[in-house]
DNA sequence: ATTAAATAGTTGCGTATGCAACAAATATTC
DNA sequence: GAATATTTGTTGCATACGCAACTATTTAAT
């Protein structure tokens, strides 16, 4: 078995997606990198940061400045909680909620061209094992719990 | 269908495995940006940079960049082509053949890790179908035939 | 109640990566 | 052979990401 093709194939999807969400959210000057967070508000309103960076598995410093990135664009307010005041509840503005169709369809279009060829089995296959190969990360990462059903 | 599922485990078997390897690399003065192309010029040596970005499948610049990288550390030299003078030659020294098996250690226990739990056919299927979405990746982005059998 | 430890978010710094522009060399076209 | 187009590698710029250190706040221990 070659060793190399599991992490080659990785990079490669890992990048081109990275380029790929770069150059179709460019006209809503957002950028691969405050994507992810973005759609995972859409399905989790409200919470704070360090809830966010735990949801995507991204450091929080990463996670801080795609939310001010977010925050600045106006997709995303910051409010700081009434019970805590380190936090900030993070909710999407109606900017945010008005493309969230659009970002929708740009990433099915992407997952589409992921998956083009892979019939239903090979595709939950899929799916499966890359969140198995996933978990033994965190496991060996001594991260938290598993709360991967939360999205 | 989870749609953000893959692209998120992508992600994250990713960027960790970039921790893994930045952590493990250090004391050789190595990062993850150059582990790649180290361990396929051991595979392809006296390749030049050109053939050596296609087979990874990076970007020229980051390939010019850790090329330099491995050079400034004298693991890699670079000698210019006789039959066309844009291009360079580029072999390992005996430094970095001196430390290629801890790398092959290095990468296989990262790769126990992946793949821990997982049985033969489930290994060959998560080979199989991430290799799949980077086939359909790279022929929609209109890149050369698939030479990747080459390593 | 006071002290110590942990936490939420921020910032500095460094690395990896891609795009674009460029120079030098080579290949192609006329 | 001259002009044009393409190729090989480099560099500037920008973005994304992680670690470490830090501040302010909250929680835990005494």
């Amino acid at each position: 078995m070659k060793k190399h093709r599991l992490g080659k194939d990785i990079s490669l999807i890992y990048r081109y997606s990275q380029i790929y969400f770069d150059a179709k959210l460019k006209k809503y000057n957002l950028g691969s990198g405050q994507y992810i967070f973005l759609m995972n508000l859409f399905l989790n309103n409200g919470i704070n940061q360090e809830q966010l960076a735990h949801i995507v598995r991204i450091n929080k410093a990463t996670t801080a400045r795609a939310v001010a990135n977010l925050e600045k664009e106006k997709y995303v307010t910051r409010k700081q909680s009434k019970r805590d005041r380190r936090s900030y509840e993070l909710h999407t503005t109606e900017k945010a909620n008005s493309i969230k169709s659009s970002l929708v369809k740009i990433m099915n279009a992407w997952n589409e061209i992921l998956l083009d060829g892979l019939n239903t089995e090979e595709k939950r296959m899929l799916l499966k094992l890359n969140d198995k190969v996933g978990s033994n990360i965190l496991r060996h990462s001594n991260k938290p719990g598993d709360d991967r059903n939360m999205q």
